[in-house]
DNA sequence: TTAATATCGATAACTGTTATTATTATATGG
DNA sequence: CCATATAATAATAACAGTTATCGATATTAA
């Protein structure tokens, strides 16, 4: 049964990633859980995360940048990474679930959904041209 | 100006690429192009992956399972992977050009391009209900 | 053939993540 | 309110994938 108990935290954990749109990275959350609990571990934060994940309260992200990025937010909408920045921002589009039908048309297996990332560049990077990642 | 040469190891590897459509990572290319070469350095196929990657002659697909893929086919398409058997398929279907249109809509940045990556079951793991990884 | 240097093989180093373990915090029943 | 059971923690070691280093080797052009 593997009953669950509460703790600080995993609470803060989470509160911090439903009330940010960094979608950051184990290592963000770190950076800044640490504020509130100094001497938390980083292992805590990826067990919680990966917690988090397994309930169904956050997403992970694979944006190919070498960490895994986490959201709070969990219904479907895609991300645009920033090649100027380096940052992952939301992108308000609707679900494109009828790119599932195309992909299943002439295909013998089962499509069960899909994952798009856009890349190019945030409004920031695109008028100022910024190559730089932000700090 | 950094002068390309020729290297036997290099040649062999993009020949496997080119003519698998396994998608394989690093590890697996290192195993099939010691058949031939048995003293190749894991390290000279991964500086070979990348610099073909760099000259456009293959593509990195990230597909979340903790190491990146190759594939020779350069030519936009998409892929899925299997939650059965974990290998990654390419799918038969044109490009969604229309798809970075939507997202631009209302977006402030720049959209560049996209990738998609369909999961499901390919036809042998549907067919089957296999769950067991391929050997 | 020789000289210059790109590439190699071997291996160390690095990064992101997971596993281990003794300690601490949380929940529960008396 | 206290005792007990155990989930969660902090610290740290271990691990996987990838990159960097470096002396030796292979390729190219003169």
């Amino acid at each position: 049964m593997a009953a669950v108990k509460h703790s600080k935290q995993r609470q803060s954990i989470k509160e911090y990633l439903m009330n940010t749109k960094e979608h950051p990275t184990a290592d963000m959350v770190y950076t800044q859980v640490r504020k509130l609990y100094p001497n938390i571990s980083l292992g805590t934060v990826y067990r919680n995360l990966n917690f988090l994940v397994d309930q169904g309260e956050a997403t992970r992200l694979t944006c190919g940048d070498g960490s895994e990025r986490y959201d709070g937010t969990t219904s479907p909408h895609y991300h645009l990474v920033c090649s100027g920045c380096g940052r992952v921002l939301d992108l308000k589009m609707s679900p494109l679930d009828h790119i599932n039908t195309l992909a299943a048309a002439g295909f013998g297996g089962t499509i069960e959904g899909h994952t798009v990332l856009f890349h190019g560049r945030c409004p920031e990077c695109t008028d100022s041209s910024n190559l730089q990642p932000v700090s």
